[in-house]
DNA sequence: TAGCGTTATCCTCAATAAAAGATAGCAAAA
DNA sequence: TTTTGCTATCTTTTATTGAGGATAACGCTA
């Protein structure tokens, strides 16, 4: 598979706001708990992905992520929230399946909310010009 | 000279929310011109360092940074302002010296302002409780 | 009971920006 | 005219962590 990002392409800035003279407003916004992050931009398409296709496999394989780090990073989610975001079984005639939890689905329901609002106090903002020297 | 933070440490989070169990909401701000970045955390107080104390390479130092860093980011910030946040000379009994022009001492200004602002933004959202699965 | 495609886990690799290293050039002041 | 410690620039290194590889275990279904 190739590579669709960058490595350390941490997600899309999760806004901007269009200022003087080109200068824009970047911002980032996540979830941590215990210093650990809990959500992003990326976690949350991934579970997105997840509800959609039914599997971590797949939801990995759509965005080019191997399955390993998809799991890694469900298995963190699961861990961090105390409660399971993303119910999993292994075996059976299709090898196995994952679905969201309620609590999955209210996480990314929450995330969102989050960063249109943000992305709305961005547009609210602006960069003065600034004085000649 | 020691390292005094990791190398990929792109500074500390612009702010944060208490939240439900530990939850915490982080965010960072930074601006951009043509995609790329202009002034963020650390390119600012890298500033506010050259302001106090008269030179680019005192100011690395106490930043524990390599002067050919912060010297990079120096030029960067000029560039992308289309006009000195910096002024510089080179030679003389010293060395040299460099000094915040007005445009760089509004820049900061600004800066500070817009995180302020952003971190009050951020402790009026807070994190939902998750729906027991 | 054989096949299948998952989940579960290990360990390793690599892209990239930050950071450091090295050295030449400069000019005011002693 | 020498000293000084900056600026200016080049090249090289390193750390981070996303990303990948490989394989065992599993259990439903045909």
């Amino acid at each position: 598979m190739k590579r669709l990002k960058a490595p350390h392409d941490r997600g899309s800035a999760l806004g901007e706001s269009p200022g003087v003279a080109g200068v824009q407003i970047k911002g980032r916004l996540w979830l941590e708990k215990d210093g650990e992050t809990f959500l992003s931009w990326g976690r949350v398409v991934l579970l997105e992905r997840i509800r959609d296709q039914g599997s971590i496999a797949a939801a990995a394989r759509s965005m080019g992520m191997a399955y390993s780090h998809a799991w890694t990073l469900v298995a963190g989610m699961n861990r961090l929230a105390g409660q399971e975001l993303v119910g999993r079984t292994f075996g059976g005639r299709h090898g196995g399946k994952a679905w969201l939890t309620p609590a999955g689905e209210a996480a990314i329901g929450q995330f969102w909310v989050l960063v249109e609002d943000f992305r709305k106090w961005l547009q609210t903002r602006k960069v003065e010009e600034l004085p000649k020297s």
